[in-house]
DNA sequence: CTAACTGCAAACATTTTGCAACCTC
DNA sequence: GAGGTTGCAAAATGTTTGCAGTTAG
């Protein structure tokens, strides 16, 4: 039940993303990889269109399409995941073999704390199974109001400190 | 930990409506009303298009919009909530005041199994408080494969059987 | 009667796809 | 060089909105 760090090994990452490609004998490419390297720094939790902003501060010729494309491929090699925290454009963050974890937004000012808990963890897979399911992966979203939007002396809502990187804002 | 039983008090439900409409000062017409009683009565988990497919039943001439903005208005008071389960289109469920479930989602067959689990609940409310966060609402879906789907003999994925109604699937 | 409502179609927003030019392997 | 890739623009989805005609209160 700790906050997760999020900042991983991205040069492992894109290894992996790299073996994905070959195995499926598909091609790295220079945009590939800016998106990719990009979408690894930040730790996820990034739109297609901001993914596609920090794509275009390296190479301001790449297209939407190619960003879509891209975390699709992502997607299939399990390094991406794509999620729906309210409404409009999906987010996609990273899911690389690293633990799972759930999440922890605040519904004032959007931000998205992640975090793991075993005990939830084990009796999901109660649950699962007292049905007969066989479970095969999870989605805990807590929505709620953190520190500061209750407006605790100290609290730390991290909005605007954190706001340009690091922790990120689902919804924005 | 048990499934919830999921045919409520349409009236009932029909007559909260009727107040959040007069209360704004809004009209309960003939399309809101079969759109409502239809939404009711299937328990939730349907998709604007399915919903919409039911309405016609009743009266043809009813259009998207029409079924739209009574779900917005459903939603509004509380009677409805819009889920995004994967891709394309949100589903919408019943959310009246009863008590809150999760789900409980086959990969293979996309049956969509409603249940309840207070000791999650709290373990919910327990990691949001050691945060800061005063939790107030959360979303938990589990993925995983039914008995049917696993070759169970005797299993009870219901695709087949329940299709038609009853619980529903979330993603079609 | 008046203000809200409906159905249609057009507008929007997001994601996907077809294709000619362009790179990797 | 061949076959995957790119960027563009067009198409496909899903949802919202403007408007003229209709209806509830």
């Amino acid at each position: 039940m700790e906050a997760a760090t999020d900042e991983p090994d991205v040069d492992e990452l894109m290894e992996q993303f790299h073996d994905y490609l070959s195995k499926k004998q598909l091609k790295s490419t220079r945009q590939r990889d800016i998106i990719a390297r990009r979408f690894f720094s930040t730790g996820g939790h990034l739109s297609i269109e901001e993914l596609l902003v920090l794509a275009r501060e390296e190479n301001p010729r790449i297209g939407y399409a190619t960003v879509y494309r891209t975390l699709k491929l992502l997607t299939e090699c399990g390094l991406a995941a794509q999620r729906r925290f309210g409404e409009g454009q999906a987010i996609y963050e990273t899911a690389g073999d690293t633990e799972h974890h759930d999440h922890l937004i605040c519904i004032e000012c959007d931000f998205v704390l992640e975090f793991a808990n075993d005990e939830i963890e084990r009796l999901q897979d109660q649950v699962a199974r007292s049905f007969g399911f066989n479970l095969v992966r999870h989605k805990l979203e807590l929505y709620g109001l953190c520190p500061k939007a209750r407006g605790i002396k100290g609290g730390s809502c991290p909005r605007e400190e954190d706001e340009a990187r690091g922790d990120r804002v689902g919804l924005t």
